[in-house]
DNA sequence: TTTAGCATTCTGTAGCCGAGAGTGCTAACT
DNA sequence: AGTTAGCACTCTCGGCTACAGAATGCTAAA
């Protein structure tokens, strides 16, 4: 067979079979295994022409002469794409999520939790990003002087986040009343996004008769008193310690750790594979791609939603060998659950 | 030598050598090794006899017959004591902490930097706690009708502390302004605890003669929205990955890890041991009797203050084989940077 | 009190062996 | 033409032995 034909149905079933057992065992599986377990009573001779042939399109890789075969990432590809997908959670996951995400309030809460019930799931590490929310409607904002140079801005938004930061400002609460009560009685329910923008433009437009509320209101302004959108994305990864039972490489697993905590570089993996505007879970295999120590993982996620509006993703992050049937299957509940709690509640 | 004796110059001397190249090297110290290192040209057997003495004292402990000693825990808990503690920190850790820490403006923001910047200087686990504060002065509070059922809650303290909470009530949103108002015309600069049995007083007493305003605000404080104290102290653990170097067994470290990931636990352990008023560096010895995979862990911290009131505490986690001195130093460093940064902006 | 010497004990590493698992190929079989 | 049995070959892994190295404890001498 040649390399990158379309496969057959008996290729296809081995290949299903290899990866399967893999997933499951961790170890190579050689021919004897695969015939033993194949109910079609294959024997191991006709088995091995098969895994020939799968080798040499590509899917399977040898780690030495005599051992079995070990999928190839593409043979994951594969693997994944022939999901059926129509797989169930299991009771017991499925209850364990509800209580765990049952009563949370807020997407950041909402967030945490689900970040630690996808690890417990997946026995991986589960992943989640809360977004800072451009496109979140502005409700209320509030500044109050705390002493000298320092002033206290929150926003609040609809949808309930609170943004908070201490600014490096001197101006006298009296000035800062009337900023806040400008900001809310004009802007009230515009996007953080379209407030903003507008706020800008006001404030080039006036420069020239400036009164006392347009300075404030710049100084504000220029010291990101408004900024909720702001890289301030928050990111939850929680079940770390999963890792240590499949990474048999200290080195290794060094680097994984130490790359799982630069929060940095999981919100942009996060942001470079799930910003897409894709409904449903998406699976990525070859994370090495992105960063490097990731060699051998794959992520599973979907954009966290709220209507049409996306306020994060979640994730799980594991090696190659991962239960990708079930963790889907979690994580598309999950972000579906996620759309109906948190919207009931705007 | 009988154990429990006091030891003398001679004994001190070579314990706190034992101790300091275990501490170094990590390998169980032979007497040739000392001999070869002290400069007092001890022969190997000379130092034999005392190492005799002091591992029947209970300070070392051996690994098997023909090894060399290892300190116990009291050989580390004796060392610790008897460092002079006139450390420095050397320019490049100083250098480093101040640029992580410069421009921090809340107690959050603080502590999430301190237990990254502790994780750095120290090759160990940086772990922050952040107090809610029921010593805060309050400041301001907000509540805002999110939709049915909702309420956001805001409570500002005059440090630029800010807890939102989201409760299920409804309300109408004159009766939470009016709710507001109220508490920010008679409550502000209350301390959280004061406003709260305060309130709690009034509500008690005032039954009888019960009025909207009443009503909603016992609606509010039964639901939580003043608990800005509250159990959500905000724990951050960093540098986790500093351990795989360190711990050799699988397993253990995989305890460890997932130890380090149950955020109770580890402020039950600050609060265990830094609740103190005492305002030094503390240092625990023997972790194992709080948290059982916490076996050969020392914690060296010091509770984060701001004048006279505690908002938190920091420490560093790390295996008995740590730098004590070097650590110590700069835990206490941070703690005084602490109070001076935040002081001042208040 | 200190030191030298020596037998003893234990670890870690290197090397070897054999069992086991798996492959690839060829030739026979259906 | 596809399938299977047989067989030589390769490679890993666990167990075993041997050996060097490092420390100790003790005794006896300085």
């Amino acid at each position: 067979m040649q390399a990158g034909q379309p496969i057959g149905d008996r290729q296809r079933e081995i290949l299903t079979a290899i990866v399967e057992t893999f997933i499951a065992t961790g170890e190579p599986v050689g021919s004897r295994t695969l015939s033993r377990a194949s109910r079609e009573g294959l024997s191991p001779a006709t088995i091995r022409n098969v895994m020939a042939d799968l080798a040499d399109a590509g899917f399977l890789d040898q780690p030495h002469t005599s051992a079995g075969r070990v999928p190839s990432t593409e043979a994951y590809r594969y693997y994944v794409e022939q999901l059926t997908g129509k797989a169930r959670l299991s009771q017991e996951d499925e209850t364990m999520i509800q209580d765990s995400l049952q009563g949370a309030s807020d997407v950041q809460e909402f967030m945490e939790r689900t970040s630690h019930v996808l690890s417990l799931v997946s026995h991986n590490v589960g992943v989640t990003v809360a977004m800072g929310g451009l496109k979140n409607a502005l409700e209320h904002v509030y500044f109050s002087r705390l002493g000298d140079q320092k002033v206290l801005a929150v926003v609040v938004t609809r949808s309930g986040l609170v943004r908070d930061r201490v600014l490096r400002l001197d101006l006298a609460q009296a000035d800062l009343d009337m900023a806040a009560r400008f900001i809310n009685e004009n802007f009230r329910g515009w996007t953080m996004e379209a407030m903003r923008s507008e706020l800008e433009r006001r404030l080039q437009q006036e420069r020239s008769e400036y009164d006392r509320l347009m300075s404030s209101l710049e100084q504000l302004y220029r010291q990101g008193a408004l900024a909720a959108d702001d890289s301030a994305q928050t990111v939850f990864v929680e079940g770390a310690s999963n890792l240590v039972a499949g990474e048999q490489d200290r080195q290794r697993l060094q680097e994984l750790l130490k790359t799982l905590e630069e929060k940095k570089k999981i919100v942009d993996l996060l942001g470079a594979y799930l910003d897409v505007k894709q409904e449903a879970v998406r699976v990525v295999i070859g994370l090495d791609q992105a960063l490097p120590s990731m060699r051998n993982f794959v992520l599973i996620g979907a954009p966290a939603r709220v209507g049409d509006e996306v306020r994060g993703s979640l994730a799980v992050i594991g090696p190659t060998r991962i239960d990708y049937q079930n963790t889907m299957t979690a994580v598309s509940y999950i972000a579906r659950l996620f759309d109906k709690i948190l919207n009931e509640s705007e």
